[in-house]
DNA sequence: TAGATTGTTAATCGATTAACAATC
DNA sequence: TAGATTGTTAATCGATTAACAATC
């Protein structure tokens, strides 16, 4: 009975999340929607919309309680479970993903690190051990695996991702350059960076353009 | 008098772009738009909407020549120009960017490294020098730079990106995990993984949810 | 020419914004 | 209580889809 809930609130939710962090460091106890609207550059409706699609969290005359919007955000995203993940590809990329410490603070904890590589068996980044594609049937049949990393060529992409698939592997944070096909109960997130590169060379155009 | 085009259309450009790409690869001489949408998973009426807005580069009967079709879209995303770039950051993920050889292939040139760390100081990636921030306002006064990619952490990101403003540059591909706060004419292209990670989690949880 | 398919207008759908009654 | 601010309904705006006349 739920009302499906648009992708387009969902990606503003990660947002919501880091400025409530923010306030929260800043020792802010609570915001109305429409301070949180003018530090954010969007319309205090939009935030009440947006937030109202999970709840009340709010309390009329007082605004939102700043600390309890934050978890109660993270809730819904899931932050509040551990993932663990795995990274295929162990080039430049997966080690920087591997390294990013602030992944660990938000439940996203990184188990595994895999490459075709030969030179980078056994070499670890920050204390975990690069192993060889072979042994990740094995190492996710034994542990538990809840996303997998694609940040490999995307020649390799595809059959990585079937793969994991067949493996039990149901979320896949896919930085390969090509739309994966796979079943309905995979979850797929993209970064396509050269998409996002193109983005920002049409607007740079166009501004250029603009501007004469 | 052009009617502004929406972020939701430039956002789907590059994808048409990669498709159109992937045919050309395959010899595909003409396709329509019916076709495409069956490849792409989208309507052929919202393919047909999306160019029209740029110019009508079909012909009917006939559907549209792949190979002018792509080379426009190229155009439309300024691929046909050169993008020097330079990245700020040469931590692994400054690192992965500079060895993205495809960037190069799409007019986008990585011309310098620049980190802070003394140790990375004279070590080359794919040929390019690392440099010290020191010298960056130097190297941009000498060398025509179009874009700046920001790859390093949020705590100093706010403050370069300034500064690169300041030596005029303006386009900014941002990495770091903080809305940057610039001026009109800046362009600002924000790659934030964490938010992309959360979305992802948010989707796991949604699908676990369903599957009750 | 007949068939195919575009470009474009019109209809629908969904997302954003505005307004305001409910209520802390 | 009076003032503030939410939650929610209604109005608007924009984006997507459908339909079809134009035309290759």
């Amino acid at each position: 009975m739920d009302k499906e809930i648009s992708q387009a609130v969902i990606r503003r939710m990660p947002r919501y999340y880091r400025y409530l962090g923010e306030l929260l460091d800043d020792g802010v106890e609570r915001i109305s929607s429409n301070e949180l609207s003018h530090r954010m550059k969007v319309t205090a409706s939009q935030i009440r919309q947006d937030l109202n699609n999970f709840g009340g969290f709010g309390q009329q005359g007082y605004g939102y309680n700043v600390k309890f919007l934050y978890d109660e955000i993270g809730k819904i995203l899931g932050l509040d479970q551990q993932h663990n993940i795995i990274i295929v590809g162990a080039g430049n990329l997966g080690q920087a993903l591997a390294n990013y410490v602030n992944f660990e603070k938000r439940g996203f904890v990184i188990t595994g690190l895999f490459d075709v590589n030969p030179a980078l068996k056994g070499r670890k980044v920050r204390g975990i051990e690069i192993r060889m594609l072979e042994e990740m049937a094995d190492f996710i049949h034994s542990t538990q695996v809840d996303i997998a990393a694609l940040t490999m060529p995307k020649e390799q992409a595809d059959a990585v991702a079937h793969q994991l698939v067949e493996l039990g592997v149901s979320a896949i944070w896919n930085f390969a350059h090509l739309d994966l096909e796979l079943p309905d109960h995979v979850v797929v997130e993209n970064v396509h960076l050269s998409d996002s590169l193109m983005q920002l060379s049409y607007n740079i155009v166009k501004k250029k353009l603009e501007s004469i």
